[in-house]
DNA sequence: TACATTTTGTCACTCAGTGACGTATTGACA
DNA sequence: TGTCAATACGTCACTGAGTGACAAAATGTA
């Protein structure tokens, strides 16, 4: 989850450096942290992905230029493509990079549990970061079901959690284990997770997400 | 159109594909047929898939333009995207297409089949359709694997199937049946058969496909 | 025949995304 | 501190998808 609320005090600082050269002092107190680099890098995307966000949920995605995104922070056009490959990415890509975290998450399970109710639990983990600030969550939602081509690539996300998710169950539960079985019990989570997820979209978001989806794993664990 | 010859060279184009050359002649005949314009337009729109997907199966899909589609039709750009909203609709549209053939299997399954199993067949009688040729339907996917924003629309049209067939899934079973659950059925049938269909891809398409697919709805059926 | 409707082509435009190239910044080493 | 290679950025020019506006052509109807 990106925190839109941050300032964005260091971007400014770069791009006045094109013209003032006050930032001399900040390298030769860093001069210890040898990524200066990398930390600019970092905030650079950072900033993006706030100043980009706040702009599609204010005034929508299709109507959002990139040039507006990058204007408020001193960056090129030419620039945002190489921090983003497309203007999707910039509303998704953090949800990619959350796919260790799963792994993680997934590994740390005690291995006597049954693969099918370590996968729910794994899931479930994600239902209490939405909670953190749901109506964040729900808005970011709202933006990917009404915009196809954000729609395509949560999709596409769903995708790369289940593979990453049976990839480790695989890992995780031996030659036992075969691969189309672990598809299926990460498919009927994720499915199961997805509906869950849905329902409390479609409810305006105002219910109790976690007992949502306590209830969609049980219906598939004894729905025959 | 401004020049008579490229007009008619339009129309002999649409005219001679495959199985409408007879049409021509009969509704000029006849006359009492109105809707001329519609058969134009319905060939119109199958010369455009045809062209579409020969390029894009043999040059790829982002190295084909949309002039490339257009220009041996005699065609404009413009008029395109009067069919077609984007490049990708060209692909995956004929899929969408079909989910009321989907719905129409459904409700034609007996009604003291159980909701899984009538869900499963519905979705295995798809199974002969991709038989009847399979070099071609493995080409497709291919394609859509290999190009990310068709992937994209691919995740969105099985969406589609999955509320389409939820829906026909409350309406089978009456009030019994609540939503969530009816998602979650579908969900499951829907996920079995997705992996059933990457196996088969994984294995170049080579195996028999019904099978695979009974093998992995028989798996969701006995996973607790 | 004449007239209304629908379809199409042309033109001009916006915007996402890319390649090339020059410049500015940084890291490491003298 | 100065030098130099590597990296990051900006500018410019370009391709291609997609759209709005308007005129011309094809069709339906009478």
């Amino acid at each position: 989850m990106p925190a839109i609320e941050s300032s964005g005090e260091a971007i400014a600082c770069r791009a006045s450096s094109h013209n003032f050269e006050h930032d001399l002092e900040t390298t030769a107190m860093t001069a210890k942290i040898t990524n200066l680099r990398e930390q600019f890098k970092t905030t650079t995307r950072q900033e993006l992905t706030r100043v980009g966000l706040e702009l599609f949920l204010q005034q929508g995605f299709a109507t959002t230029t990139i040039d507006q995104i990058v204007e408020p922070l001193g960056i090129s056009k030419r620039t945002f493509f190489r921090y983003f490959a497309t203007k999707e990415d910039l509303v998704v890509e953090w949800q990619t990079e959350m796919t260790p975290a799963f792994v993680d998450e997934l590994n740390s399970r005690p291995s006597e549990e049954a693969p099918f109710k370590a996968v729910s639990e794994t899931l479930l983990s994600l239902a209490s970061r939405i909670n953190t600030n749901p109506e964040l969550a729900f808005a970011l939602m709202r933006l990917l079901k009404e915009t196809p081509s954000l729609a395509g690539r949560d999709m596409e996300r769903r995708m790369v959690w289940e593979q990453a998710l049976t990839a480790a169950l695989i890992e995780r539960e031996g030659p036992v284990m075969p691969r189309l079985k672990a598809r299926i019990i990460v498919g009927m989570a994720m499915t199961a997770w997805t509906a869950a997820l849905d329902e409390w979209y479609a409810d305006g978001g105002k219910v109790e997400l976690r007992p949502l989806m306590e209830q969609a794993f049980s219906l598939v664990t004894y729905q025959q």
